[in-house]
DNA sequence: CGGATTATGCTCATCATGAGTATAAATGGA
DNA sequence: TCCATTTATACTCATGATGAGCATAATCCG
């Protein structure tokens, strides 16, 4: 049953950072149009292009966000068209092809409100594996690193299992190899291929519930992908953007800064470091404002120069060498 | 008049570097579908996405691409979804909302050969202000700039001035600000609102050709927008991926590998530093092999160090600080 | 007042990068 | 044969960025 029509979707990755961690926006008890795959899973916002209405995708795109989250979006920017056939699986029913342009949006902290049927959730409540701020997580090691193993493994050519071998050494940082904070996709995409993720089995055999090993929660239909995408694209961005500058409030601390973009990374930051990065970077100033209560010796507030944009080219918080 | 149907296309923006100078696979007289807006003007390959056909949008370009010039691509990367109303001028005379998938494809040197009715065209023809390794061209002095300067002064409020002159520095790097190669896109945007390539009049105006100055060759619809996405792209990539090397030969000696990066980067690079980056940073080894001919003293032929992946975290070439 | 807690300043070793000098190995005439 | 020319390759040096840590400064709390 081949699907004739075609939609054209366009699907929000709304991130805010608050209380360290990073959250998204989802839509739950998803309307009609994700009532399949994932039954109650929670689910991007999403609404379909309308041709002849909105004049830009980005355009559509904030329309859509506005009327199921009552939100207003800052900064935004195109992640990524997914377009694979049967990513929704109504298409074996005949049902439209299901493109879906993504986008990944920002706000500020302090402007997060739970609107409509909209909710915020913690990303690593989907990703847990991508958190590392309190050392390597506990179930890469009780859950993943097996289950990787027997992928590796598994029978077939020699060459094959090479293969594997490589790509699991480099997406997970195994065996003498870096790990890299931004690969997100790339591990998501493993672990599916692995049969790790709930979806994996949803996908293939239609059945509803996945078995024993849970890793993180589902989204509808391939919603987890997309997020793993956003989160990717957001790390790397990190390095060499001041968009972390897009997620915090106007003026600041250093120290929560860091935070903002440690709860991103999923990692922990050398404190004097980041400072010396930011301050002499040129990336903030400082108000000669202190914040007020708080515990410790007060800290300076700072605020985002936007004159480096002129000055460097390479205008990111670096990682470290991550 | 409102456009009520929608076609998602698949466009392929395909680059190889032959004689130090990176190319661009074009179709000449494309077919009726392109029959409209800069008649005769290069397009990109291009075809319709067939929402039963194609299992996935790579596979649906790739079919395209073979179909119309006779290449089967190897590396291939998703660039953008172009989706403005009115980008294609027909939607204005009723015809359907157009969505473009926009590739970016790499073949190596030597598997250049034009087939069908494809013909193989030189970046700089369509984007000659980027190519700066001879010097600043002498368009950017006297054309660009003067014409820059009077769209920052044009009238209206002293604040939207700032901002236009603020935005004009670090596009072009101009009175101090820091020129930055990948900057592709935000140049041609630039000149395209400041009216000075030919697509901004024929867009606004429907009227055929522009006036005077005719700053590079026009293309078909907004292609030579899609081509400045993929030179900023693939500029930026290559300083933090190994990119090159699908551009390039199975063995290769280091100048050439130097030009090839050039000639894309539109700058010179020091020699000596190129080679100590490339070599001790492990992404070449050499054969041990000679290249034959030749004037001067006769160069080793390296290969790609595939393992570097493993080691490194940012495994580009690096452009200096540019 | 003393411990706990956070902010901020500074040092040091290492490594990457920009720039340039020096030498080696080929070619093609004079 | 020898030398000018051309390209390849090896090193050096100054500078700047980065990882790691030590030291001191302000606060709060009891």
């Amino acid at each position: 049953m081949a699907a004739r029509s075609l939609v054209v979707g366009l699907n929000a990755v709304i991130v805010a950072v608050t209380d360290e961690a990073p959250r998204l926006l989802t839509v739950e008890k998803a309307g009609r149009d994700l009532r399949v795959a994932g039954a109650d899973a929670p689910a991007l916002p999403f609404g379909p292009l309308d041709p002849a209405g909105h004049r830009t995708l980005e355009l559509g795109l904030r329309g859509w966000v506005r009327e199921q989250t009552g939100l207003d979006l800052g900064y935004a920017e195109q992640l990524y068209t997914f377009g694979d056939r049967h990513r929704d699986p109504r298409e074996r029913a005949g049902g439209p092809r299901m493109i879906s342009i993504a986008y990944l949006a920002l706000v500020r902290e302090g402007r997060v409100s739970g609107a409509g049927r909209a909710r915020w959730r913690g990303f690593y409540e989907f990703l847990p594996w991508e958190d590392s701020r309190a050392g390597r997580p506990a179930l890469v090691d009780s859950v993943i690193a097996p289950a990787v193993a027997r992928w590796v493994q598994q029978p077939g050519e020699a060459k094959a299992r090479r293969a594997r071998r490589e790509r699991a050494d480099i997406t997970f940082g195994l065996r003498g190899a870096t790990f890299a904070t931004e690969r997100v996709l790339e591990r998501y995409e493993l672990l599916y291929e692995a049969g790790l993720v709930p979806e994996a089995r949803r996908d293939r055999t239609r059945a509803g519930r996945a078995r024993g090993t849970r890793l993180g929660e589902p989204m509808a239909l391939d919603h987890r992908r997309l997020m793993a995408t956003a989160l990717g694209r957001l790390r790397g961005k990190l390095k060499y953007r001041p968009v972390v500058f897009e997620l915090v409030p106007p003026t600041f601390t250093l120290l929560r800064l860091q935070r903002v973009v440690e709860a991103l990374a999923g990692v922990k930051l050398h404190k004097q470091n980041f400072r010396r990065l930011v301050e002499k970077g040129g990336l903030v100033e400082g108000t000669g404002v202190v914040e007020p209560q708080g515990v410790g010796r007060p800290a300076e507030l700072f605020r985002f120069r936007r004159e480096v944009l002129r000055e460097r080219r390479a205008t990111g918080v670096g990682l470290g060498r991550r």
